[in-house]
DNA sequence: GCAATGCTTCGGCCCGCACCGAAATATTGC
DNA sequence: GCAATATTTCGGTGCGGGCCGAAGCATTGC
């Protein structure tokens, strides 16, 4: 078996999602921000020497960087590279066997509100916000790409976001990206992360200690409403 | 373990796509025709029982869709979402670790000249292609998308493409797709897609029986030299 | 220095699953 | 119907790898 290299290399990278633990240390990391060895061996839920040697393969094998800091060891993605994949298999596993069971906990509730998906805004916040922006004709999203309008640049400059920056950058600009909870697109890119970093910076959503979910403030709630009237219920 | 839903699910695509035999099933059908079960266990190199299991764990997944024909049994793609995600895995497995050893074989060398990636062309060829119609101002590629120029329209039109039905279909009409043998992006999206059958239509390119790999004609070479001032040497 | 904390290495257990041989179940062509 | 081809089901084997306990570094703070 194994009769070309390609596919052996896609099995390895296949073979480390492939296990639980694993899995659940990618996906805490896609919340954009760097964790600690110990932070990393709670959320996946095993031992602390287990998920030494978990660490080990991901940052052999390139989907982790590590940076040391004292007796810390932080791992964050390796690149954005790693976020598109894992977004593109978690895009993959949410729409396969719809029929099959899918146990609903408050954790996953949380998650699907409103959460980080790599660096940009995701759940139903991210995808209220892609639908708002593209309603009230501010962005328009393609099936693999997205560009702001006129309309769209002044709002947003009004805003806060430094469009400039965003555009300078070497990775896109803006793009969708198939949220897994709602099925349809929010916001990646440059200009989503803009976005995820304003909604923070205006204390308009909070992170957590232990999730990646994102709890939306009171003065968040109003703030969407308000700007571009994004309902927010409870739901 | 196994503390969220999604990572859940992740792990269970990834999983899948762990086993080299799948992977290579996978990866075969990359080359977007529908293959058989037989033709399946031949480039796994299993047996035809094994492979019955693994294609039947593929298709309750989601991954592979399942057309009966006679006492055949093809199997494609389920979906450009799987296959979205194939090109992901793919390029981050390219990406890993660079210092490893890497044994180069001649089927892998035939891979790396010209193959299709999943409906559109790859390495060196596509590579060339993408590079020659960016070059001539064509076409304009930014990291996650892409739109032909006025100029490239004619271009386009003139050697036979029909833009009209590429950018009408739901399907992203340009994108860079990275790829994994050159690490450079190639052209995906609907126009990738017409190339790929534009060539293949001219016989400039020649699909192989068993491989992703594609034969360039005398007629093809030739050709790409003398549209685009393309050279494809022996390589 | 010493104790505490963070992380890794070692050793051994054990479960899951990929694999194949053999046999059963389609489907086609004659 | 019969033989040939395509595919699946069943049963049993064997190995890889995930897991934890215990012990071993490394770093910090006192």
């Amino acid at each position: 078996m194994n009769r070309t290299i390609s596919s052996n290399t896609l099995a390895e990278i296949g073979a480390l999602m492939g296990d639980g633990a694993r899995a659940n240390m990618m996906s805490a990391l896609m919340g954009g921000q760097a964790l600690t060895a110990s932070e990393l061996a709670y959320r996946a839920g095993v031992t602390a020497q287990t998920t030494s040697g978990h660490l080990a393969k991901l940052t052999e094998a390139g989907l982790l960087a590590l940076a040391r800091q004292g007796r810390h060891r932080y791992y964050r993605l390796a690149s954005p590279l790693v976020g598109r994949m894992l977004e593109s298999m978690m895009a993959v596993a949410s729409t396969q066997s719809p029929p099959r069971y899918r146990p609903s906990s408050r954790i996953d509730d949380d998650l699907r509100q409103a959460r980080t998906c790599y660096d940009h805004l995701a759940g139903r916040l991210g995808v209220a916000l892609a639908d708002a922006l593209t309603g009230h004709g501010y962005v328009r999203l393609s099936e693999d790409g997205g560009t702001t309008t006129r309309r769209g640049e002044k709002f947003l400059t009004g805003w806060g976001i430094d469009l400039a920056a965003a555009a300078e950058q070497r990775r896109s600009f803006c793009r969708p990206c198939l949220d897994w909870s709602e099925r349809r697109p929010h916001i990646a890119g440059s200009l989503g992360a803009q976005l995820a970093d304003r909604c923070l910076a205006l204390d308009w959503v909070q992170r957590r200690k232990d999730s990646r979910a994102l709890t939306i403030t009171r003065h968040g709630l109003r703030g969407f409403k308000d700007l571009l009237d994004i309902g927010l219920g409870s739901a």
